[in-house]
RNA sequence: GCCGGAGUGGUGGAAUGGUAGACGCGGCGGACUCAAAAUCCGUUGAGCUUGCGCUCAUGUGGGUUCAAGUCCCACCUCCGGCACCA
């Protein structure tokens, strides 16, 4: 069991309350153990982990320092969102249409320094393995889509007036003969040199403009798109005509170059965008060879055969690309190129409530020299900090030496928001500062993402006590990989793939020996409300399973959510139901009622028996633990028939029972005799000679009609199976004035007669 | 729009290409009870016959097959995800 208790919901409790996050944890932590141990799981609490102790986030912290000793932690500036008026920095999910989420104001992007995670060095490997693991196809699709591999090539335009070339990314190098117009992103960087005097007033409206407008208003896909024309032409190297170059928001800064050719016959949004300002359609591509009449309706983005393409025209346009990839390259002005969706990880937050980032910097004054201790007290660093006098060497950050980890989050009383972009451990001089070697340090004051530590908690469980490493070797060696891990959707892309990211690193620094974490992957389904909405409670739907285990019992409660459908599917719940189970828990113990005997069992509900077992083995095994309840339901339909239990009936039904209904199963179980916990019981042995009938009944068809069914021995040869199907009376009504063309018998299952 | 998944009785859902509706919930009838609840027994897809039976039925329309809920093609609806990624 573990808890992932850092993060947001407790800093702002805290924030509200003034209680600390760490009691608000504690207190949490302890309801929702007691709540869980109530359903009577199986978990092993000696293996309890809790992301927020400093025993299990110094491994956190060690896990980052290798990210950063192997280049793969690094800063950048990056756009925050960031809220004067709370005074704070806002997560994504805070952010409501440019306001606060809570309060509703304004909210601005500026950048500051962050700490990223450099997971795109792992794109190709985080694609490549997804194809050897059990998992969901949704889940492995949308993980595709999100690391979004492409292909294409990179061509250079050149700009008119000698300024050089302007690069694009195009998957589509064989439409360049269709280039009418190129468009660059608001945020390009060579915007402003291309933009020519006449036209500046315009493209800097529209930059600003284009700035102000949220990430989500941008990529609206029902807005019309807008642009505004720079005022230079680039030239098309194939074809040697000038064409506008443009600046308009639906082409992203962050992708490709932050420049593409615009290719409107068969691009639908270059076509749209043409279409708007009156740009040049040229149709390159054609289904058989013929263009289509003008005007174009839309834009043609299959494959197909080249026109109008110079040398190239007729290629398909597989071939094509390959030729004018080559082509361009030849001429030095382009390449094969491979793009990439993903984008590196923020791995900052501005928040108290998380692991400390294990670095610090230097305290340097403006000539560049190291800050003295002297007399110096850390809050007096701090104003001369907050005066300008000294600052922080960022660009040279220091890892914090292992042997000195867990960098213990500092106690404190004062975790609000600072009233600027700093985060609030910023505010805790007496941590932040320290001197070594006579001179002033500071610590970073950013901390992790929640996704931290839940990244590699499964190998926490392995070795949970361990202080010298995350884990052993051998419990690594004896444990992994993951042999099937049960989780839901919504961590489809994120933490699935954080958590296959930190795994790979690991596996590089030689701590792990699989390359992947987390073999078979279920994601159980969502369970609605009554009213087939998702449960929430402003919808007042919610179900509280503390109720429902005070009314029916932990047992009914547990059976209800395995037998309401297939474990993947979403279904709503329905109290109803409850009544079902409960019912089939007190006629299993009104069965123990009856006389528990040594005789043997007869014949039939010996079958029964040894069926259930076979079949709620499997079930549990392939986690079609519905149908296995059902096995175990229709097993007691039989048994409650009998006026005595024999005792070698009744202990492998405990037992088959004992991890759907625990706390009955143990009950009964020592209702038995036994004073030992069936926990240690082996699962109970079928006899596959007893899971299958001596007569079985043959269904009998004719044209495709079931008209009897015949009851045999199981073995009972073709030829006479045949010979008493034709021969069945019900039959003959069927075959009386016909001529029977076809008898198909298949052994133990059916026979099928045809009839002309 | 693209990707993934799902459409089966009044209802939740079962069904290696081989007897559609297992097992529940609910309903109906009966037993027990003064009565009700609980419990137990029976019954329960629709329709026709109320006889042995027959016809129809797994979102829609085609197809493959002796045989299709299951496989193939086209489409409709719903759920989840992504979405100006060139």
């Amino acid at each position: 069991m573990g808890w992932d208790a850092f993060g947001l919901p407790a800093e702002q409790y805290a924030i509200k309350t003034g209680t600390h996050p760490a009691v608000t944890t504690r207190a949490n932590v302890a309801t929702f153990r007691k709540q869980i141990q109530a359903l009577g799981f199986s978990y092993d609490w000696d293996r309890e982990v809790d992301t927020t102790d400093p025993g299990y986030y110094k491994w956190t912290q060690w896990i980052f320092l290798q990210l950063f000793k192997r280049g793969l932690a690094y800063q950048a500036e990056v756009p925050v969102n960031w809220c004067p008026a709370l005074g704070t920095v806002l997560a994504n999910e805070e952010v409501i249409d440019g306001k606060s989420e809570r309060g509703d104001h304004p909210v601005v992007r500026m950048p500051m320094r962050q700490w990223m995670l450099r997971i795109t060095a792992y794109a190709e490997r985080l694609l490549g393995d997804l194809e050897g693991l059990d998992w969901p196809e949704g889940i492995k699709a949308q993980q595709r889509t999100w690391i979004g591999r492409s292909e294409g090539a990179e061509v250079d335009f050149a700009i008119d007036g000698g300024l050089g070339t302007l690069r694009v990314y195009t998957t589509r190098p064989d439409t360049l003969f269709g280039a009418t117009y190129m468009v660059i992103a608001p945020e390009h960087a060579l915007l402003d040199a291309i933009t020519t005097e006449e036209q500046r007033v315009a493209v800097q409206a529209y930059v600003t403009q284009a700035r102000s407008r949220s990430d989500r208003d941008r990529t609206d896909d029902s807005r019309a798109k807008t642009g505004v024309f720079t005022g230079r032409m680039a030239i098309n190297p194939s074809t040697g005509a000038p064409i506008p170059i443009w600046v308009a928001d639906y082409v992203l800064g962050g992708y490709g170059t932050g420049a593409i050719m615009a290719v409107p016959a068969h691009d639908v949004r270059d076509f749209a965008f043409a279409r708007a300002y009156g740009l040049p359609i040229r149709q390159v591509v054609s289904r058989d060879g013929v263009p289509q009449a003008e005007p174009l309706e839309q834009a043609l983005t299959d494959d197909g055969i080249a026109i109008d393409s110079g040398a190239f025209s007729g290629m398909a346009t597989a071939a094509f690309k390959v030729a004018i990839t080559a082509w361009l390259a030849e001429q030095r002005i382009g390449e094969r190129k491979v793009n990439w969706k993903l984008r590196d990880w923020v791995f900052s937050r501005q928040r108290y409530w998380g692991e400390p980032i294990p670095i610090y910097y230097a305290v340097v004054d403006s000539a560049g020299a190291p800050l003295p201790a002297g007399a110096l007290q850390p809050g007096d660093v701090a104003r001369l900090l907050a005066d300008g006098n000294v600052r922080l060497l960022a660009d040279n950050p220091i890892a914090v030496p292992e042997s000195e980890l867990p960098l213990v989050l500092p106690e404190t009383d004062d975790f609000a928001p600072t009233g600027n972009p700093e985060p609030p451990l910023a505010k805790c001089h007496a941590w932040r500062f320290f001197v070594q070697d006579g001179v002033w340090f500071a610590r970073e004051t950013n901390t992790m993402p929640q996704w931290a530590g839940s990244c590699w908690y499964y190998l926490r469980y392995l070795d949970p006590k361990n202080d010298a490493a995350l884990a052993s070797r051998e419990a690594i060696a004896r444990w992994l990989p993951v042999d099937l891990y049960v989780g839901g959707a919504e961590h489809a892309v994120l933490h699935l793939l954080y958590a296959r990211f930190w795994h790979k690193v690991l596996f590089d620094c030689g701590v792990v020996q699989q390359s992947e974490p987390f073999q078979r992957l279920v994601n159980q389904g969502m369970i609605l409300g009554e009213d087939g909405e998702k449960m929430s409670k402003s919808r007042g739907n919610v179900i509280n399973p503390d109720a429902m285990l005070q009314v029916f019992g932990a047992d009914a409660f547990r059976l209800y959510e395995m037998v309401m459908g297939p474990l993947e599917a979403v279904k709503p719940w329905a109290t109803a139901g409850l009544h079902g189970t409960r019912r089939f828990l007190n006629r299993v113990h009104a069965l123990f009622d009856k006389p528990v005997v040594d005789a043997p069992a007869d014949d039939a509900t010996l079958r029964a028996l040894h069926k259930t077992i076979a079949k709620v083995g499997d079930d549990t095994r392939e986690l079609r633990l519905n149908t296995a309840i059902a096995a175990m339901m229709s097993l007691l339909n039989e048994l409650v028939r009998m006026a005595a239990l024999p005792r070698a009936v009744a202990e492998p039904f405990v037992l088959i029972l004992a991890p759907y209904a625990p706390h009955l199963a143990e009950e009964l179980w020592q209702r038995l005799g036994n004073s030992e916990s069936l926990a240690w019981q082996p699962w109970p042995a079928h006899d596959p000679a007893l899971c299958e009938d001596d007569t079985v009944e043959i269904p009998v068809q004719v044209n495709g009609k079931l008209r009897s069914k015949l009851t045999v021995a199981k073995d009972t040869p073709l030829a006479e199976l045949e010979r008493l199907a034709l021969a069945d009376v019900q039959v003959a009504k069927w075959t009386a004035d016909k001529v029977v063309a076809k008898v198909i018998v298949v052994p133990g299952r059916m026979v099928s007669v045809v009839v002309k």
